[in-house]
DNA sequence: TGCCGCGCTCTGGTATACCAGATACCATGA
DNA sequence: TCATGGTATCTGGTATACCAGAGCGCGGCA
């Protein structure tokens, strides 16, 4: 029997529409503030608010929506900055899956992980136009990403990078596209896969770290588009004082 | 004008309550499981139960607690190979702001963390039994660490240490009177604050992370006593079935 | 005609009532 | 005596009603 689990609540469910929705909608491309409303989500959903309030609970929480006190909640566009430290920290994870992978997985995911380029490669060499090969290469580039982060075997880090890859994925389609970036990085994902497969845990934690920072440097350079304009929200009445992030930071 | 806010609702006052008594008690001396009861909680802190709900809501996402429908809310113990890997998230993230402490951080600060080492050394030399030097080490051990980690200027990496450290602490009581790991965690701590000095970025994240890794491995080979003891409770009736970690793993 | 202030309404926060599944206990019969 | 099943009760999940602060608009007054 497969043993049937009810780990449905409304709130889970809730909580997966939601994050759902949020990681759908291109937040970079759409200027205005996004605003949710409980109560209209609670019928468009066919819930109570209570549910409703708990998945919000969570997206709060996890840096995705921000709630104002009888103001709103409001979708989170992350500043620059922001954007930055994600990539970065997304950097030390990574670096740090490179080297469980070099001491733990075995040599099969390894193999595979080098199949996963060389398909790319060969699926994508000529035939499609610019868009495409891009729009391609960016689910590819994650699923490398996902992929290191899987092999190391550490849930914990899996767990960690999920949301990260949210906002990761929603700033790549802009970057990518710049400054030929997408093909340096295939360069880079090739050394790391000749260093992982080289079983050199030095080497491939550094590249992988390296990878990554250069694209915290290129956004670093290059993002200033993230940065709310001001043009577009009626002077400075746009987005209510996001000053705080997300939890209490209290160190 | 010290800008009141209105920041304190009932859900944040019952998460910082129900946290802070989490974080005090010793999870892992405890045997038995510690079960949490919404309709108790409303009435000892005197609010309703939807903001507690919500807080155990977002401790539940943090890793803290587990509920389980119609069963109760359970007090999380981390097994040997969750924290394992929660002292593996931390090396990689130490290492980083390592990194960015010797890229960022301005000569005084770093001076200042050799400061607080030497204090240390200062005070505790030998006028003080064993226990309270250790204890006392403990302390200077996490404060060493939450600097380096303030002194990235990273939020984000503020912020994703801030729930790991709570786990740390309260494993590091049971793991530093070990192995004579005091002594050694000074020498690391040491050579880390020359790398910085140094602005050595290299050598600060490589030293960073296998400091901490060391800790890693230590719990490794040492930690089976994290693991539930089959003796404490009466036969398999222990804790329900703590298959899956908090959150989704949907990757 | 333009400015000020009162109040309506909208929104998130909180309290509470009710639902259904899980457990434990007890009565019953083999 | 022990297995069994039914029921009381306890617990988290959900729905709903009410509260108070923030915005906005309308009307009166200068």
């Amino acid at each position: 029997m497969p043993r049937i689990d009810p780990q449905s609540t409304f709130r889970d469910l809730a909580y997966a529409a939601l994050k759902r929705a949020i990681t759908a909608m291109d937040i970079y491309d759409h200027p205005e503030e996004i605003r949710l409303d409980e109560r209209a989500l609670s019928a468009d959903l066919g819930v109570s608010r209570t549910p409703i309030r708990e998945a919000v609970t969570l997206l709060e929480q996890e840096g995705f929506v921000r709630t104002l006190p009888r103001r709103g909640i409001y979708v989170v566009r992350k500043t620059k900055r922001e954007i930055v430290e994600i990539i970065t920290v997304m950097a030390a994870l990574e670096s740090m899956a490179a080297r469980l992978v070099v001491l733990n997985a075995p040599d099969d995911d390894i193999a595979e992980l080098r199949r996963l380029m060389d398909a790319f490669h060969d699926g994508a060499n000529g035939q499609k136009d610019g868009g495409e090969r891009l729009e391609e290469y960016s689910d590819a580039n994650i699923a490398f990403h996902q992929a290191i982060i899987r092999m190391s075997g550490c849930r914990l880090l899996a767990e960690m990078t999920e949301n990260l890859f949210i906002h990761m994925r929603a700033i790549r389609k802009v970057t990518i596209a710049q400054d030929n970036r997408a093909a340096r990085s295939i360069v880079d994902h090739m050394a790391i896969i000749e260093a992982l497969e080289r079983r050199d845990a030095e080497a491939a934690a550094r590249l992988a770290r390296d990878h990554t920072l250069g694209l915290a440097a290129h956004v670093e350079r290059h993002g200033d588009f993230l940065d709310p304009h001001p043009s577009t929200t009626r002077g400075s009445t746009g987005a209510p004082e996001m000053a705080g992030s997300s939890p209490a930071m209290t160190s």
